[in-house]
DNA sequence: TGTACCGATGTTTTT
DNA sequence: CATCGGTACA
């Protein structure tokens, strides 16, 4: 295939900034390969003088293997990995200079919450006033903006709240450091302050990274921002990627203002739009385009597609979650009797929590599924316990690790000898590990206690003298016997223990295929001269701690593909269903009274649609049980965005009381009003299918806790759910939010 | 010390 | 509803 013009111009740029504002579809990926490939074609560039940062690992192992197909092998010595996995190698060669001890760990979430929660217990902060989740958040946003404790402390003013926050903060960070360990934000962080104050190591990265491409530019926060400037300050050739509408991670820190202002940062920067889109159908393209454009404050831009208008874009009403479900699997079905198979299909939802009913409707119906994301494999508890003893082998102060297994599996080292132990711990100085043999020599703790401390003491040191330099899998071996971990687990004996030790199975083969690096094969080779080759071990713990759930997509399986719509960016399906567009859940509840944040629900939203290639489909329920209780959910408001000339409508409810209705989808049956298709299995009724089956319509009767029975006599459909006027028994007409009020259909 | 149960409590999205 | 955290018991 050839390149467009745009395209062939992003391509043939050289030297200087530019901007590439790639649509959904419109063949970045391909660009960046082919801007790669002729960098070292034309000779401006060495493999190993470019930089190719990707949002995540999977994305950065494609453009790897694609580039490999045009320029050969020389692929290899290429820089490329996410903002994570390339700061953690700068900090692993320059550890000491960055305030770091040689053989750091990389805090995930997890680890990060333990200890922010020991923080506030030290600093006899009560939890109920500041909730640990929060002071994290707060503490991550700020290293996200660059911002270390000393700055946070300056700006928080006499605000008390953030005075605590910043308190925590430092004492965070202060542990971090005792426990020689840096968290996600820390890994660019501390680049940046490396750069800011190393300016050989500045120049020597300069001098390495000639050119630079990053891609999805609109989802980079501040402190990348400014690990980018620094290096490009000296030679300004740096091309960034990205799609201001395609901005869904402001809550995780990312700066729309980022890409917003690229021109202004980078004077002189050229501008190339790519906006023919070669994936979807005209249909999908022109609903999409007409819900982004509800936006405010977007780089003007018009995406258009060459191919056929294509089906048009399905609205599913359904009663029920169940029957939304329903409908989904029964539309699977029936194209895959068509032709289709199951791996052409994605449903795509906001929260994790949406993939219940779902799973139980594919699993009866016999559909295979593939769900992305929720609890990850390197987040399950056994898992983590097992990681936990790999990182005390490896570093013998590491207390979050040494903490979560001195009691796992059970050895009556219950909390108040821990809580002991710490404490002694702490008044000397010792790390925990340190502190095991002269507490029980000082008598700190009974005998059973005593006995059992010594024997976890030797069994670490034991595995530890053996060496940390053999085969991964021999360590983890003995790790998982010498603790007895895998005995308990056998012992137990219960569906639950059966599944841990498949995932403890996994776990094994996921080391046994790791490949340590060599050391210049990753492609990322010694990038200022100091790196030494870590043992095996702590570059498995260092791989594991930055993969994420995209990483493990895996489009070949014959599955259907179930994912949040959030780790859905990027991808691409020939037939998506997007599920639970209702006001509450999509635009989120937690987002409805701020426009920003609304603004972001809407590119989301974008994000979802335009992963569709030829069938895209929206489905909404009415009734849906959250936190166990019934929920009533008007249409998402994205729904009413969509122009009615590109929008099939369906229904799909349950009439019959006598027995399970199965829904059966009519093909088109056209109305004539207007140029809206509709169908529905029971053709009946003509209102609008927000009032259709809806128990909330005038005059359906309705049950409210407090005032009992009574009946609507008029509904309204607002942002904040259904507005409704209910006439009681008493003769009383009141206004209430349906939704807010526990208004039950009776 | 470990387990069983209780109630309260809170849910977006994740490198 | 399901997970968590706390408290009451064995």
């Amino acid at each position: 295939m050839e390149l467009n013009p745009a395209q062939q111009q992003a391509v043939e740029h050289v030297e200087g900034p530019l901007l590439i504002l790639a649509g959904p579809g419109s063949g970045k990926t391909r660009v960046l390969v082919h801007r790669i490939a002729r960098l070292i074609e034309t000779g401006a560039a060495y493999p190993s003088q470019i930089l190719a940062v990707t949002f995540t690992n999977k994305a950065a192992d494609e453009m790897r293997r694609r580039t490999e197909a045009l320029v050969g092998p020389r692929a290899r010595e290429i820089s490329m990995g996410t903002f994570h996995s390339v700061c953690l190698r700068i900090l692993r060669g320059n550890a000491e200079a960055a305030g770091l001890s040689e053989r750091f760990v990389v805090y995930d979430d997890a680890d990060q919450l333990a200890l922010i929660k020991e923080c506030l217990a030290d600093l006899d902060i009560d939890k109920d006033r500041l909730p640990p989740r929060s002071a994290l958040e707060r503490i991550s946003r700020a290293k996200d903006a660059c911002q270390g404790p000393e700055e946070f402390a300056a700006a928080v003013a006499d605000n008390p709240y953030l005075e605590r926050v910043s308190r925590i903060y430092t004492r965070y960070q202060r542990r971090l450091a005792e426990l020689q360990a840096a968290d996600f934000g820390d890994l660019i962080r501390l680049v940046v302050k490396l750069l800011d104050s190393d300016s050989r190591l500045r120049e020597a990265l300069q001098r390495r990274w000639r050119f630079m491409l990053v891609d999805e530019y609109q989802d980079t926060n501040r402190a990348q921002y400014k690990l980018l400037a620094h290096i490009a300050s000296a030679h300004r050739n740096i091309c960034v990627v990205g799609d201001d509408d395609q901005s869904v991670y402001r809550w995780r820190g990312a700066d729309i203002e980022n890409i917003l202002r690229f021109e202004h940062d980078f004077h002189g920067a050229a501008v190339v739009r790519l906006e023919q889109n070669y994936r979807s159908t005209g249909a999908i393209v022109a609903a999409a385009s007409a819900v982004v454009a509800g936006n405010a404050g977007r780089k003007p831009k018009e995406i258009w597609t060459a191919r056929e208008k294509g089906r048009r874009v399905s609205i599913l009403s359904c009663e029920s979650e169940r029957r939304e479900a329903e409908a989904v699997a029964a539309r699977i079905s029936a194209a895959v009797q068509r032709g289709r198979k199951l791996r052409d299909f994605a449903v795509f939802y906001r929260t994790n929590a949406q993939s219940r009913p779902l799973e139980e409707v594919f699993r009866r119906q016999g559909l295979q599924y593939r769900i992305y994301g929720g609890i990850r494999f390197y987040e399950r508890a056994e898992v983590k316990d097992v990681l936990a003893y790999l990182r005390l082998l490896l570093d013998r102060s590491d207390d979050i690790a040494l903490l979560r297994v001195i009691n796992v599996p059970a050895r009556g080292l219950g909390k108040t000898t821990v809580d002991r132990l710490k404490s002694f711990a702490a008044e000397r100085s010792l790390s925990v590990f340190e502190a095991i043999t002269p507490f029980v020599e000082s008598g700190g703790a009974r005998g059973a206690q005593s006995k059992q401390l010594i024997e976890f003491r030797d069994a670490i040191q034991t595995i530890g003298y053996n060496g940390m330099d053999r085969p991964l899998p021999a360590i983890l071996h003995e790790v998982l016997t010498r603790t007895g971990y895998v005995e308990a687990l056998a012992k137990e004996s219960t569906i639950e223990s059966e599944a841990r030790l498949e995932n403890i199975n996994e776990l094994v083969a996921a080391v046994e295929e790791f490949m340590p690096a060599a050391d210049t094969a990753a492609g990322m080779s010694s990038v200022a001269s100091r790196e030494k080759a870590s043992p095996p071990l702590a570059q498995f713990l260092d791989q594991v701690a930055l993969v994420s759930d995209a990483d493990a997509v895996d489009e070949t399986q014959g599955a259907i593909t179930m994912m949040t719509l959030h780790i859905a960016k990027g991808l691409e399906f020939p037939c998506v269903f997007m599920v639970g567009m209702e006001e509450g859940l999509f635009p989120h509840a937690r987002s409805l009274d701020d426009p920003d944040e609304l603004e972001e629900e809407r590119r989301l939203c974008y994000v979802g649609m335009t992963r569709a290639m030829d069938e895209l489909s929206l489905a909404h329920a009415f009734r849906r049980s959250i936190f166990g209780s019934e929920r009533y959910n008007v249409a998402s408001r994205f729904l009413d965005e969509l122009p009615a000339e590109h929008v099939d409508r369906e229904s799909s409810f349950v009439v019959s009381r006598s027995s399970i209705v199965k829904p059966v989808f009519k093909i088109h049956e056209p109305r004539t009003t207007n140029d809206e298709r509709r169908t529905t299995d029971f053709e009946f009724d003509q209102r609008p299918p927000e009032e259709q089956a809806s128990p909330l319509a005038k005059g359906c009767r309705v049950h409210h806790p407090q005032f009992g029975p009574g009946v609507i006599t008029s509904c309204e459909r607002t942002s904040a759910g259904h507005k409704v006027a209910v006439r009681f028994q008493d003769g009383e007409v009141k206004k209430l939010i349906a939704e807010f009020a526990g208004l039950t259909p009776a």
